[in-house]
RNA sequence: AGGGGAGUCGCCAAGUUGGUCAAGGCACCGGAUUUUGAUUCCGGCAUUCGAAGGUUCGAAUCCUUCCUCCUCUGCCA
């Protein structure tokens, strides 16, 4: 009962009781580490090891990472945090012709900025899956040795059409039954380069009529003369995903393997294979486990590879950190926040549901982070004159601002007030819908920090539009002063100097796509009605403005994010944005009811 | 009868050795504070756990049947 903290225990989840139950059984206590990936023998004779248990986020350097890679990253890595064990950072790069430095720099980049370290007591675990060739080569030859693969010399065409089907067996290959000897000089050739792409195949040779598709001899080992961004010319034979993966995570002595649901057919073999590897000394027991959770669906984004790729190459975004792309670099140019991440991944939980979350969950999270973490500053976005007729031309006072209402530890700044401000275009209604509690004829209202002024009129063009609000001030109202709520007023409003303000462009981001579900059916849809995502994007997704921000913002740094009061937040654009010359990007907007109930 | 998963409030999600167990978050609806129509704060919000049977003193939790959804036929990962 000695419980202390006002930080709630964070929520439970069946990966959390599968690892809780299998520390409380000891089921990896006796794991030996040698400090690096290794075969049984290695590990063997190493201490045992001090991580409790090992998890892996393990990405192929193909492409850019977005918000379901994130929620992989903040489990695999929170995991290891929570329960005192270590997180690998590894490259599944076994394929050649896909990968490349440019993505591994990008998605350690991504890592780090979410706040995840593969760095930690004295360990590095930074891995590439191509570093791990030398011992597949030698385990696939132990499977041939053992009987259990063999090289298929069937096309890819055949191999398909043996497959079989869902609901029909397959046939056995021709060459199924190939001697060990034969298959380890095919093998042993292939890798010497005697022979084109797709000539041979090594295959594991498990079951042809398994209702499991995946445990019909699946491919384990395919010819590509190409070159590997790690390895170079090394090797001609690469392994496939099906039997690379397993063999990393036993090599890193990983506990934990947790990957997303559509793998949950490919576990029988993950233990089939391992299951051989082990039992012919090649490996450490006990072996990792595969666990499958559901990957991350949001609404009003798209987040396949696929339709990102298509999204930028065909340019309806600028590139792959356009703020609007729920990629991590988008993200990280958009302003959110990996604190925020985190608040959103714990929220969201983890399950095998098929779910769908709300991007307001999301908008949420950052919200809640945002409002404890940034200063509040002053802007303008859409500029209209006051002019308090009764205020003297020429003359200036400063008026102070605490920089966070819930911190006065954080001080205050002070901001010129005068004649002429800039105020908000919607703060002034000529004639004002019920319950506007704004500026217009005859209403009182705070000029927040400043005085209180009542609103006498304004001024129109030829063409009727409003130019210019008149208002007169009550001199002894002024904030922060004894006689500052003499006057009760409903209504307060943000402004900015005229002759101060600093003018910005900035760019106001909303949802790339106009409804929930891009390219989903919608009711009354016919039956035969494809639609396709990309005639759901928001036309409206970004609009550049030139606001008025208050003087402080002038030489803000890039990155620099703060809370413009009544608007929202808002980052100081990594890319564009310069002391001297802002340029700020909207992450999100405050919550808004006014319009909502009363 | 192909295999494998999943179905708890509008959206997530605890709960899975049967007994104040129908947590919590988001959304939503009240109301109080508030120099951000923000924040904060109180209060409300599933007699019910995909459906129907059954076992039991007692079931979201056990059994049976049924329904719905997702997923698997790359020499991608």
């Amino acid at each position: 009962m000695s419980n202390e903290n006002k930080t709630p225990a964070p929520a439970a989840n069946f990966i959390k009781n599968i690892v809780e139950a299998d520390l409380a059984a000891g089921k990896h206590a006796q794991r030996r580490w040698a400090g690096q990936p290794g075969l049984a023998a290695t590990h063997a004779a190493a201490p045992l090891d001090a991580a409790k248990i090992r998890t892996r986020f393990p990405p192929e350097p193909n492409g850019y990472l977005h918000f379901g890679h994130a929620k992989s990253i903040l489990l695999n890595f929170g995991l290891a945090r929570e329960f005192g064990g270590r997180c690998h950072m590894r490259f599944d790069d076994t394929n050649p012709e896909k990968e490349e430095q440019e993505y591994v720099d990008s998605i350690l980049d991504a890592v780090r900025w979410l706040g995840c370290s593969w760095e930690s007591e004295g360990e590095n675990n930074l891995y590439y899956a191509s570093n791990y060739f030398d011992w597949m080569v030698q385990f696939a030859e132990h499977l041939i040795a053992t009987g259990h693969a063999y090289v298929d010399s069937q096309s890819a065409e055949e191999m398909r059409a043996n497959r079989g089907t869902l609901t029909q067996p397959g046939k056995d290959s021709p060459f199924r039954n190939r001697s060990v000897a034969e298959n380890m000089d095919l093998f042993k050739r292939m890798q010497a380069g005697e022979f084109a792409d797709g000539q041979h195949i090594l295959r594991a040779k498990i079951d042809m009529a398994a209702a499991n598709i995946n445990l019909r001899d699946p491919a384990i080992y395919r010819i590509r003369h190409a070159t590997h961004h790690n390895t170079g010319d090394k090797w001609c034979v690469y392994p496939m995903y099906t039997f690379a993966h397993p063999i990393e995570d036993a090599l890193e002595c990983i506990t934990h393997s947790i990957c997303t649901l559509e793998f949950e057919d490919q576990r029988p073999f993950y233990d089939w294979l391992l299951e051989r590897l082990a039992e012919g000394g090649l490996l450490q027991r006990p072996l990792p486990q595969q666990i499958e959770f559901s990957r991350l669906n949001l609404t009003y984004v798209v987040l396949s590879k696929r339709k990102l790729i298509q999204l930028v190459d065909e340019k309806h975004v600028d590139g792959w950190d356009d703020p609007r792309l729920p990629t991590l670099v988008g993200a990280r140019r958009r302003g959110y926040s990996p604190e925020g991440f985190r608040l959103f991944a714990e929220r969201i939980g983890v399950s095998k549901h098929d779910s769908l979350i709300d991007y307001v969950v999301f908008e949420d999270a950052m919200r809640e982070v945002m409002n404890e973490a940034d200063e509040r500053r002053v802007a303008v976005l859409d500029p209209l004159k006051l002019i308090i007729d009764n205020y003297p031309e020429g003359q200036f006072e400063d008026c102070h601002a605490p920089n966070h209402p819930l911190k006065p530890e954080l001080g205050q700044r002070t901001m010129p007030f005068g004649r002429e401000l800039w105020i908000e275009g919607e703060d002034f209604q000529e004639v004002p819908e019920k319950g506007f509690r704004r500026l217009f004829p005859g209403n009182k209202a705070r000029l927040k920090y400043g005085y209180i002024v009542e609103c006498t009129g304004c001024d129109k063009d030829e063409n009727g539009k409003v130019i210019a609000v008149h208002c007169t001030y009550l001199p002894d109202t002024k904030s922060g002063t004894p006689g500052a709520d003499s006057v009760k007023v409903k209504g307060n409003l943000h402004w900015v100097s005229a002759a101060h303000a600093c003018p910005a462009e900035i760019r106001l981001y909303d949802r790339l796509f106009s409804v929930a579900a891009p390219g989903g059916r919608r009711e009354g849809d016919a039956p035969e009605l494809e639609r396709n995502f990309l005639d759901d994007i928001n036309p409206d997704s970004r609009k550049v403005i030139t606001a008025m921000l208050e003087p402080s913002l002038k030489d803000v740094q890039p990155e620099q994010r703060f809370q413009f009061e009544r608007h929202g937040y808002f980052v100081a654009d990594r890319v564009d944005s310069r002391p001297g010359a802002p340029v700020f990007n909207r992450a999100v907007t405050l919550k808004d009811s006014w319009g909502k109930g009363s």
